[in-house]
DNA sequence: CTTATAAATTTTAACCTTAAAATGATTCTA
DNA sequence: TAGAATCATTTTAAGGTTAAAATTTATAAG
């Protein structure tokens, strides 16, 4: 593992860092990936045994539910970050269930315009109502205070992240 | 389950919150994901791009690349934090592929022992010293004070979390 | 108008993922 | 040592996920 140890030898930081040290990122990635990972697993399991949906549901509902009039499929995937198709599925399982609403745009016949249902709106605050107690639950160790320093952290981590991505080859 | 949600009545915390307001929770658990559902996205589409291969593929090697003497499939399920199931289909591929040696334990022939092969651990290699340039490249908006107080926090934060998930219904 | 280009969605193929059941091997214990 | 419990893994069934190609509709430039 090769770990030099670059004690700071001086009053500021990182002076004398060997290019390409990059392993505290490193370790702030895996760190923040595992953190992920562990509170996602237990969102999915609990949604799964309390009210027998998947997350991709969950938060496929949880964008409609701020949006009354409906979404388009393309602006649905674009909020929540994952592929076209993959929307096309998932809203077709939820409109099977009667969760959602499924229509064409009069405005453009390419568009297609998904909404809750009032089943699918009921159903989904419910869900969120518990939601929202595990995942004060999860974070109960934290005092408010590390919250804020958190939200603002993670705030300018996504901006850093943005602007990478923006910044690699075209896609 | 039944948590009777203890709130320090005194001077210090959240003495006048509405009970049931978790909201600040909520955002950062939305925030949370958010960045690490961006930042992989990137890692997943770099990988792919440059190396032509997934990012479960990455992390599994990630791990016997730690662990020279090879790994029990449970072992690398239990690290990675994913299934029996899915390690098993994974390791299959790689097998396939020249990139793991696969072999059964020799004291305990339930066990099968897996571990990178020469061509395996080169490949590695080259992908993780990328891989690495592309984290810092991602937090290179983040002063060094910045990684290390969100280190600190993001611990805090999986502590919590772990006794969450350990609270929870037995699984 | 008529092509060309772009946009919204669906389809396809391949893979990832899980929970639960099934198999086979080990260990404990009476 | 037989039976019970446990453990490591695989299998199965159902879904989630992506990138890339295909389809259909809209829009722009001559």
């Amino acid at each position: 593992m090769q770990e030099t140890t670059s004690v700071p030898l001086d009053a500021e930081t990182k002076v004398i860092e060997r290019p390409g040290d990059h392993e505290s990122e490193l370790r702030l990635w895996l760190r923040l990936l595992t953190c992920a990972t562990l509170i996602e697993g237990e969102v999915r399991r609990r949604l799964r045994q309390e009210f027998n949906v998947t997350l991709p549901r969950f938060d496929l509902m949880a964008q409609l539910d701020k949006a009354p009039g409906g979404m388009t499929l393309g602006e649905l995937s674009r909020r929540m970050m994952v592929s076209n198709g993959n929307v096309t599925g998932l809203s077709e399982r939820l409109v099977a269930l009667g969760l959602l609403d499924r229509r064409q745009s009069r405005s453009d016949r390419r568009a297609q315009i998904v909404s809750l249902t009032a089943e699918g709106r009921r159903v989904f605050r419910a869900m969120a109502r518990a939601h929202e107690g595990w995942i004060a639950e999860i974070f109960s160790g934290l005092a408010p205070a590390d919250v804020e320093t958190l939200m603002r952290l993670l705030a300018k981590a996504k901006t850093s992240a943005r602007a990478a991505v923006a910044g690699a080859q075209p896609r």
